[in-house]
Formats: structure tokens, sequence, C-alpha cells
DNA sequence: TTGATGATTGAATGATTGCTCAAATGAAGA
DNA sequence: TCTTCATTTGAGCAATCATTCAATCATCAA
């Protein structure tokens, strides 16, 4: 693994300045994480109906088509990533999106696919 | 699955308005095969040394410190979901960031990562 | 306390993923 | 042509994932 192209000079530059460009390890866990909680079918339709407002799992479980369970356990996942929080109201619990940066992360992967339908 | 909660009356409203707010099954699996692409350190780490400008599979491997074989495996993968695009010069295959909407994307991230160390 | 209901949890399981290894492809030069 | 090197590809495998099922927890009412 990594051994370098022959050519070490020219292709030197280009690496050092493709690695300047990467954050530390740490960050990049941490943002991938991030990407990989909406890389999910069920989690990305969770996202979208709590945008739309509160709901509780039982609610999730009727839009999302899955069973309770299922729903909970994604929910954790949101949860632990910090993407959603909750309220509990006697038997229910109540989930909402944590931050507004989710619905903006979701309006921009809409326009780079719109974008690839137009020229690609 | 999808057994509904006893009182009807009041989550039927709040079930229709979730509904309303999610995107038909395509779309969502479009979507979120998007952030797949994103949400994985390997991947991610090779488009952040992209959004420095191009470079070929033998930069990336340096780069992300894996076999050359590991980078092109996710490197087609990127394609496909386009992500990325390439250009060939003689044996070298140079590839980079295929439009600005990945740059935007990771920034947002970057955003509510911070969001999140102040007050989470 | 008992029973009903909403939600969570843990084990189990089939599907998917990311990597390695070996082989194949493609381009340039001897 | 034959060789070399950058890249791609496919098989194989361990690890992770998403769901189901059964059991449990939590809240409320009788």
């Amino acid at each position: 693994m990594t051994e370098i192209c022959r050519e070490h000079e020219e292709h030197r530059g280009r690496i050092e300045n493709g690695r300047k460009h990467v954050p530390n390890r740490e960050t990049i866990l941490e943002i991938s994480d991030f990407f990989a909680a909406l890389g999910n079918p069920t989690r990305l339709g969770i996202l979208y109906a709590l945008s739309g407002g509160e709901l509780c799992t039982c609610d999730l479980s009727v839009v999302s088509e899955l069973s309770v369970s299922a729903v909970s356990h994604q929910l954790r996942i949101l949860r632990d990533r910090k993407l959603i929080s909750f309220r509990k109201e006697g038997k229910n619990v109540f989930y909402r999106l944590r931050d507004s940066h989710i619905v903006d992360v979701l309006s921009v992967a809409l326009e780079h696919m719109e974008e690839g339908l137009n020229h690609g």
C-alpha cells in the first residue's frame, strides 16, 4: 500500500496540497458519521417527516411504514449522532430535528441532485 | 408493523403533515445514496483532498494511506454516484470534484458539528 | 396492584460494506 | 512485439448494518 508513483517530483507537490485539505482523522470520522446517519432511506425519511414538526415514535412508524421497533432503533442512532432531540409526554415520546443545519444539508443535497439531472 | 396509536384522531393530523414532507421513495433513495457516499471516512478524505485540486489514483492512495486498489474501489463508488469526474492523461487518471455542491455540503456539515460542540 | 399501551432494548439473522489479494486492462516506451 | 507501470476489476472474507422478534421498561388508569 501507499507505493508512490515513479515520477516522485511531479506528484509530491500535488500530494502535499491534497493533504493540506484533508481535516484530521477525528474530524473526518465525526463528519462521516454525520453523513452516514443521513445515508439510509429509513432515517432520511424520518428526518424529512420531522421537518414538518414533531412526531412520536408511533407516528413515525406509520409514516415510514416500518415496525415501531425498527423505527425506534433508527431513532436511537439519530439521537446518538445528535440529529434529533425529544421530549416525553405521558406515554409518548415526541421527536424533533435538533438544529436548522439538517434542513440546510438536505436542501443542498437536493440541489446537487437536480444539477446532476440537468447536465450529467 | 404500522399499527396506529389508539387516539387515532390526535395522531392522524400529525401523520398526514409528516407524510407531506417526505419525498417519494425514488428521491429518498437517490438522496440517501448521495449521503451514504459521503458517509465513509475513506471517501470523505478523498473528496477533501480533491477539494484542493485534481489528483490521480496513485496520489490519492498516498494521501489516504490505503492501497491503490482500495482507493480505486472507492473512486468507482464516487464516480457512479456522480460526486467526481475524471480525465485520462497517459497512464494516469486524474479525478476532480464534479460540482460545487459537494463543497457546500461539506461546509454545512462542519457548521453542524461546531454547533453541536457549543451547546450539545 | 393489575392491565393496557407506547417505547426501548438485546439477540439473532440475512444483507451490505470495505478491504485485500490476485488477475486483467490499457497506455507508453524499448 | 514485449515490458513496465498506473489503474481497474472480481472473488473472498470479516465487520458492520437494518430489520425482526421477544422481552422489558415506563406511564397511566382502573
